[in-house]
DNA sequence: TTCTAGATGCAAATGAGTTGCAAGTGCATT
DNA sequence: AATGCACTTGCAACTCATTTGCATCTAGAA
């Protein structure tokens, strides 16, 4: 198996058994995920099932905490539950579209500014990014509702 | 003085003194306000320094529920600070700029979206609403950073 | 005025996230 | 390969927003 694939990380970070473990989880996953998720695969996973590997939660949190001060990670609150979730900050970015019902989310694949300029109002002010979710009802919710 | 402002509230929903207070501080400021926030708000108000007048925290989370179910108000969670703020629901929506330095919020008086055709990728999805922000510097703290 | 479903106050519980500290461990250096 | 030490981790106790159970109270219909 290859355990060999080149990962860029900063300077001054210890490349931990721990750290490496959220690391792959979160490149493993497409999705943000809640600290408490990462933990629960950590358990599940091979690395975390070893003999002498017991995870604290405090240090997830600490490593979040890290990568993202690094911008290896992003942090983000979604509106509808109040606990964070992590990805990995691969550069680009995606909205999604959110259905009220079910609560699934449907990534949106082309940003709707990327051919939009944007002006923020009145004051000066220098746009460096931008969060967009879009709510609604998809298709099946949509069906049943009527 | 006129304490005669007519107001529609949903049926069903008794209209006690607690709610009222919560309404009104809802109604006076224009920015979100924490649970937190409008607790204070209401223990300065002449309405809280009445003298029988006890509030209870969980009172004010249970209103802000309450009217959250009927539409009165809207909840939402920054990422930035993770608890919930509320605002009265005034039909029409604002965005906003939100400076990473400050953190101060800057309302966008348009929607770009105003005249912008969406559509939510290949799925089907029908969009009711949308949630919009800017990240960037605001005028003061762009001109420190250079 | 009376009655009652629904609202409130209180205090204790929950749960995500944080922190202090002692023990452990990458990794640069020898 | 062995050493040293600054950075990391595990643990347990803590914080703080929000929730909940329950006894009491009250708005608004009858």
């Amino acid at each position: 198996m290859s355990e060999e694939k080149k990962m860029t990380y900063p300077a001054g970070l210890k490349w931990t058994r721990q750290r490496k473990c959220v690391y792959d989880i979160l490149q493993k996953n497409t999705e943000p995920l809640s600290a408490a998720q990462i933990y629960q695969q950590i358990l599940i996973s091979p690395e975390g099932s070893d003999a002498a590997s017991t995870y604290a939660v405090s240090t997830i949190y600490r490593i979040l905490a890290t990568f993202e001060e690094k911008d290896l990670v992003l942090k983000e609150t979604r509106p509808e539950d109040n606990n964070a979730v992590y990805e990995l900050n691969r550069g680009g970015h995606t909205h999604y579209a959110v259905c009220l019902e079910c609560h699934k989310r449907i990534a949106l694949h082309d940003c709707p500014f990327a051919h939009l300029h944007l002006n923020a109002g009145t004051e000066d002010f220098t746009i460096t990014g931008h969060r967009l979710e879009l709510y609604g009802y998809c298709g099946e919710c949509g069906r049943l509702r009527g």
